[in-house]
DNA sequence: CTGATGACTATAG
DNA sequence: CCTATAGCCATCA
């Protein structure tokens, strides 16, 4: 069964823009979920194949991969987020950049619609 | 029950 | 850059 808050980082990760990324702790405080990292971490390795969730758009803190490097959803999410512009220096997201940013998104976009 | 294990992280040295 | 440590908590053996 799917963890009691599995749908509020769900909903969360819904949120993050094409484009951008968010870290497991920035998920969790969005959700409401206080500095509990590791339960995005495990909702996300819960999630049914062919989800519409973006979960690629979620690395951990350091800009990096959390997923095994060499394995098939490490490449898989590599290759989403670099399909959608971001970009990858020595293996890094530089999260100044690409960063997900809550408020400002929502200054220049409007409140989250759906 | 206990202990190990993680798609984690902040801090310290 | 690294390692160590502590805090975190669902899940599994």
């Amino acid at each position: 069964m799917a963890g009691r808050h599995s749908a509020r980082i769900l909903r969360t990760v819904q949120r993050i823009p094409t484009g951008a990324v968010a870290s497991y702790g920035q998920v969790a405080r969005e959700a409401g979920l206080g500095r509990r990292a590791r339960l995005v971490g495990h909702a996300l390795r819960h999630l049914p194949a062919g989800s519409d969730v973006p979960w690629h758009r979620v690395v951990n803190a350091a800009g990096r991969i959390s997923l095994p490097a060499g394995s098939d959803s490490g490449r898989e999410q590599r290759r989403r987020l670099e399909e959608e512009g971001v970009l990858f220096e020595e293996g890094r997201i530089d999260l100044r950049r690409f960063g997900w940013q809550p408020s400002l998104d929502e200054l220049l976009w409007g409140p989250p619609d759906p």
